[in-house]
DNA sequence: CATAAAATGATAACTGTTATCATATTGACA
DNA sequence: TGTCAATATGATAACAGTTATCATTTTATG
């Protein structure tokens, strides 16, 4: 009885996220924006839907740094170049957004170089951002 | 007095991960690698010397999901497409260790189109290995 | 040696995330 | 609509990795 459930707490979670697009949101933040509402959604329940979001490919994850919280990112189950990816800098912490043509040939390298099927927009480019190299 | 102190501790550890080049370590697989030549280094000590290390440049640190320790690698300081950088299978886990030209292209145009001064041997590349997609 | 600076290691504390479980909600079907 | 089984929720306990604390030890140097 594979049934489909759509409970408040979902269809909430799913709509805040989805009026964010390529804004970054930990577990305490939504769960604070929620409280601030006088909306009380548990701890478990954000977590949980989240990873089924993941799993679903609407929302893409991210770990950055030790200790931190992961980060979440609606993303709407596109992929390929057309999604936008990141360029995280190790100086200012700044994470930067971006889009980019020029990734479609290393995509289709490594597809056919090396039969590795490149998820671009969960990788984060690691490096030093234009502002903090001058 | 700036002094550098060089302790047994220290000179174990840098040559523990010498040795091992292309090794991802945690913490806690280095203190039970010690512990088996019946050497005690504290867990403290171990997490110290390994930020160490790394703002030093001579190892490097990866966050590959959520829950896992984090990876040490030593490096030697050594960066750009000389170094490998790695490709990690979403579905089957594995890291892959690569190292290929054709990262030039892009690296050259993160820096020249984007100003972005990219580390390419820390950044992970997320995606479906060859394995897997068959 | 003697001394001050710094490192060590046992352990407590902290944080983000996950597991547990009693209760509430959902969807399907009579 | 009412019933019922499947599933979701949320409070909270549990857990894991990492960091902070601090008494003790080690180090480099005079």
């Amino acid at each position: 009885m594979k049934t489909t459930y759509r409970t408040k707490q979902q269809d909430e979670l799913m709509a805040y996220l989805q009026q964010h697009p390529g804004a970054h949101h930990t577990a305490a933040q939504i769960k604070e924006y929620f409280a601030r509402q006088d909306k009380n959604i548990g701890t478990a329940t954000i977590y949980r839907q989240l990873e089924r979001f993941v799993e679903d490919g609407k929302v893409r994850k991210y770990l950055l740094e030790t200790g931190d919280s992961a980060c979440y990112e609606y993303v709407g189950g596109q992929e390929g170049c057309t999604a936008h990816f990141h360029l995280k800098c190790e100086k200012c912490g700044r994470l930067i957004h971006m889009n980019c043509e020029e990734l479609k040939r290393l995509e289709t390298h490594l597809l056919e170089d090396h039969g590795f099927e490149w998820t671009i927009g969960k990788t984060v480019f690691y490096g030093v951002c234009d502002k903090c190299r001058k």
